[in-house]
DNA sequence: ATGAAAGCGCTAACAC
DNA sequence: GTGTTAGCGCTTTCAT
C-alpha cells in the first residue's frame, strides 16, 4: 500500500504487485527474465500508483550521478546560450541531464561552481572558464581530479582536453580579405581582460600581415578600462590618422565601432571597412550589414561532448587539443580602398 | 579511516575525529552545543580528508531537494538567458540551486522536462511555457500538483501565480507615441504561433487607438507561415498602401522590418516610423537606432522568485497575477509624419 | 526467476 | 553533549 503523504516508492509498487522491490527494479531496467505475469502486475501497479523512479536516489546507490555539469561565464550571451542549448540535447541523448550554471564572469564564482559540481558528484564537467585553463575553476578541477574538458577560452592543457576555435586562422583570413581589397592601414580593437583569445586573434592577424602584406600598418588599441575606455580610444584614432579598415576582436567592439563611425559621420564601407569577430543576427540588419567571423557553436559543443564521453570511458585518458575552424561571412561593411590615398602613401617598395 | 577508492564520507570524518556521524552532521549544520574539543578534531578531520558534504544525499534523507527548476522555451535568446541568470543568483541566495532546462520551443519537450523536475522532487518549478499556462507542461504541473509559478507567456491561472509584462499597457504607450506624432496609418507586425502575448499587444494598441485616436487606421499582418511568410507579407504592404508607422510585436519582426525598409530604399524615420516590442543592444547601433519597448527582465525574475518563495511557505496558497510595466525607449526610428499626406486623406471628421 | 539483505551518504528522533 | 538507531529510495550481490 501506498503510504500516507508522500509519493509512491519502489516498495509500494512491489508490494502492490506482490513481488519484491528487487524485481521491480529489474523490470525498470529492462531485465528480460521476469515472469510475464509479474511484468503485467508490475505495470498495473506502476500505473495505479503513478509511480516514478527517483533518479537521484538511484544515482546515490549507484555512487555515480547521471549528470554532466556545464559552467559558462555568462548565460546572457547568445554564444554560451547556444552552447548550453546544444550540450543539453547531447547529454540527454546519452542518458545524462545537463546541469547549467553561470559564473557571471567571476572567477571566484567559477571556483564555487566547480566545487558544487564536485559535491554533486557529477559524472563530468564541461568548463568554459572565465579566464583560461589556468583559472581558479580549472585549477580546482585538476586539484581534486575531476573528470571534464575545457572549452572556448582555452588553449591547451597537460591533463585536460581543450576545445576552442582557431582564432589565429580566422584572423589570418580577415587579414587576407583586407589585404586583397588594398587596405594598408588596419586598426585592431580589443579588450584588456579577455586576454588569451584576443591575443591569439591579434597575433594571427599580425603574422599573416607580415607574411603576405608586409607594407600593411597594423595598429591595435585595447580597452584596458572597459568598453567605455575603448570607445574613447577608438574615437581618437578615428579623428586623426584614421585607418582604412577596422577589425574588431569581439562582438561588443563591433557594436562600438559601428556607433562611433555613425557618430562621426564616417561612412562605412566608403570611408572605412569593418569586420568583427563573432557573428550575430543583428549584423545582417545594420546599415551597412557587417562582415563577421562566425564561430561554429554547434561543432564546439559536439566536440566538447564527444571528447568528454571518450574521456569518461577511457582508463588512462590523454589530453587532446581541438580547434574548430571559423567561417568569414562577408557583407556590406567592407570594400576596396577607394583611391590611392593610403596605399600610395604607404607603398614603399 | 578513509576507505579505498571513493571519497570521504561523513562516517570517515566521524571515526577519524573519534565521534559519531551524528555529531559531525550537527557540526556541519551549525549546532552550537558541541564540545569545543570535538569541534576542533572534526575540523581537523574534515581538512585532512578533504571532506565535502554530498548535498544530494542529504536532500534524499530530508525528503526534499534544495533545487528550484527553471524551464525556458529557449536558452539562445538574451531574454531568457538573462532571466535564468538572475534567477540563479536569487535561488542561491536562499540556499537552493537552480536547475535550468530548455524546452527548445517544443511542448512535448516541455512536458518531459516538467516530469523530470517532478522526478527530481525539486522544491519548486518556475515554468516559462512554450505556449501558455494551458500548455502541456503547465497542465502536467497541475495534474501532479507540483509547486511552482508561471512566467512570461502567461495571463492568469486559477491555481498558480503568473508573472508577466503588461503587454496592453506598453502597446497603448506605443499607440500614443505614434498618435502624438501625427501617424494615422499604422501597421502591426506579428507572428501566428506566439499568440497570446502578441494578441494582447494588438488589443492594447487597438483599444488605445479607439480611445484617443479614432481616426487612426490600424492594420495587422501575422506571419502564419513563419518569419519568411511575414517578410513577404510585409513587403506587399510596403509596396502599396504603405503605412506611415510600423509597430513590430516581437524582436525578430523588428529585424525584418528594418531589413525590408532598407531593401526597398524606404527611409526610416523620414518615410516610415518604427517601434519594436522587446529591446536589444543592437537596436542602439542600427541606422536608424530603433525605438523599442524594453521589458523589465530583472523585475520579472525577482517577482517570479518572490512569489514562488511565498508559495512554498504558504499553507494554502492563493493564485496571484502579477504584471510588470515595460519602458518605451525612444530612439531615432520615429518622427512626425512629414506632410499631410496620410493625415489629410484619412481625416474624415 | 525472485527475494533477503546490505548499503550509497546523510539526517533526525530519542535515548543516554 | 553525544551515540544509537532507523530510515530517505534505490540497486545489487547472492542465495534460493
Amino acid at each position: 500500500m501506498k503510504k500516507g503523504g508522500g509519493r509512491a516508492s519502489i516498495h509500494d509498487v512491489a508490494s502492490r504487485a506482490g513481488v519484491s522491490a528487487a524485481t521491480v527494479s529489474k523490470f525498470l531496467h529492462g531485465v528480460q527474465t521476469i515472469k510475464p505475469a509479474n511484468v503485467a502486475r508490475i505495470k498495473v501497479a506502476i500505473n495505479e500508483l503513478d509511480y516514478r523512479l527517483d533518479p537521484l536516489a538511484a544515482d546515490l546507490r549507484r555512487s555515480r550521478r547521471n549528470i554532466i555539469g556545464f559552467i559558462v561565464p555568462d548565460l546572457e550571451s547568445e554564444f554560451f546560450g547556444a552552447l548550453a542549448s546544444r550540450l543539453e540535447i547531447l547529454a540527454e541523448e546519452q542518458g545524462y541531464s545537463l546541469s547549467i550554471a553561470s559564473s557571471h564572469e567571476s572567477e571566484e564564482r567559477e571556483l564555487k561552481l566547480v566545487e558544487r559540481m564536485n559535491d554533486w558528484r557529477v559524472a563530468g564537467t564541461i568548463l568554459a572558464p572565465v579566464r583560461s585553463e589556468r583559472g581558479l575553476g580549472a585549477e580546482r578541477m585538476k586539484e581534486v581530479g575531476m573528470d571534464g574538458v575545457f572549452v572556448d577560452r582555452v588553449q591547451s592543457d597537460a591533463r585536460y582536453d581543450t576545445i576552442g576555435v582557431d582564432n589565429a586562422r580566422a584572423s589570418a583570413a580577415v587579414c587576407r580579405a583586407f589585404c586583397d581589397l588594398g587596405h594598408r592601414h588596419v586598426l585592431l580593437l580589443g579588450l584588456g581582460e579577455v586576454s588569451r583569445n584576443v591575443r591569439l586573434r591579434i597575433n594571427g592577424f599580425r603574422d599573416e600581415a607580415a607574411r603576405i602584406c608586409p607594407d600593411m600598418r597594423v595598429d591595435a588599441i585595447m580597452g584596458d578600462g572597459g568598453v567605455e575606455d575603448l570607445r574613447a580610444k577608438l574615437g581618437k584614432c578615428l579623428d586623426s590618422g584614421r585607418p582604412t579598415a577596422v577589425y574588431s576582436l569581439f562582438q561588443k567592439g563591433t557594436h562600438i565601432a559601428l556607433s562611433e563611425f555613425r557618430r562621426r559621420g564616417i561612412r562605412c564601407p566608403e570611408d572605412i571597412s569593418l569586420i568583427g569577430f563573432d557573428d550575430a543576427d543583428w549584423m545582417q540588419v545594420t546599415y551597412p550589414s557587417v562582415s563577421a567571423v562566425a564561430q561554429p557553436v554547434e561543432k564546439l559543443a559536439d566536440s566538447a561532448f564527444e571528447l568528454l564521453m571518450e574521456r569518461l570511458n577511457a582508463d588512462k585518458p590523454v589530453a587532446r587539443m581541438h580547434l574548430e575552424d571559423c567561417r568569414l561571412v562577408l557583407r556590406e561593411s567592407i570594400s576596396a580602398v577607394p583611391d590611392g590615398r593610403d596605399v600610395g602613401k604607404e607603398k614603399a617598395t
